[in-house]
DNA sequence: GTCGTTGCAAACGGTTTGCACCGTC
DNA sequence: GACGGTGCAAACCGTTTGCAACGAC
């Protein structure tokens, strides 16, 4: 079952994983990168990405695949789940309790094994709420 | 506000619309054309995309793209969740009454308007339930 | 006849991978 | 010193796009 490989901590695994816990938004591989090289200037991407899926592979982090076509990053382990904005894609934290519990067991599933439950939501962020105000009265 | 480019019904795009509502399953834009070969040998996966997207832009049909790395596409437009497979990847339909509703407008969404959610189930199909338990009692 | 659409093939962009060298344990 | 990890670059793969020919209206 568990893998058996010892796993080392090196200057970049500690510094990805520092940097990722270290900010409160999602960043995709490519941004994570650009943040890391600031303190790591040859880093290359392809360990950026290794890192990343060894790292959610133990637990430390988590891919969030379901937000857009490039996977993003979240370095904050506690329960919760994700809103995106619409218009700029900035995605932001929702506590788990500001959403009714939602009874897995009870979820008629045709068959399937009800496991897990990803819950995505979409919207517009306050700064794009008030550029489209804007944008309406200008018109 | 509105586009106001006339569409052509085309032999390719009726085909392709046809062959995705005559399926329950979510196929990926390759599987789909795959499917319409059969009755289209000449055309290209270009083409497939270009007509998933016009389509989904129509409403006509769904484009899920929270479902894994490739997108998959719906013709089913009643409004209903998705479960899908960690084993095979199979993805299956949820009427959307079995699962309770969440009031949007109660989620407190730090800042954010809330215009819709996605939620997508993951589990394990009827057929993978029964490989595992074959598999266990096996060893 | 117009102009939206097609097939083809090349380009694109995010992600993965093969390899020789490097550095943690 | 063994062997897991790194930087680099090329490969990969799903998707998009430019283009000239085609065909729905």
């Amino acid at each position: 079952m568990g893998t058996c490989v010892k796993h080392r901590l090196t200057r970049q695994r500690r510094i990805i994983l520092e940097t990722l816990r270290g900010v409160t938004c999602h960043p995709t591989a490519d941004e994570l990168y650009n943040m890391v090289r600031e303190q790591l200037p040859r880093v290359s991407l392809g360990t950026v990405y290794r890192n990343l899926e060894l790292l959610t592979s133990e637990g430390e982090v988590r891919t969030l695949d379901s937000l857009g076509s490039r996977k993003r990053y979240d370095g904050n382990m506690h329960p919760h789940y994700h809103i995106k904005c619409v218009e700029c894609e900035r995605v932001g934290d929702l506590a788990k309790d500001v959403v009714p519990m939602i009874d897995m067991t009870a979820v008629q599933a045709g068959g399937f094994k009800v496991l897990n439950l990803q819950l995505d939501f979409s919207g517009l962020c306050a700064e794009c709420q008030k550029k489209r105000e804007s944008v309406t009265s200008e018109s």
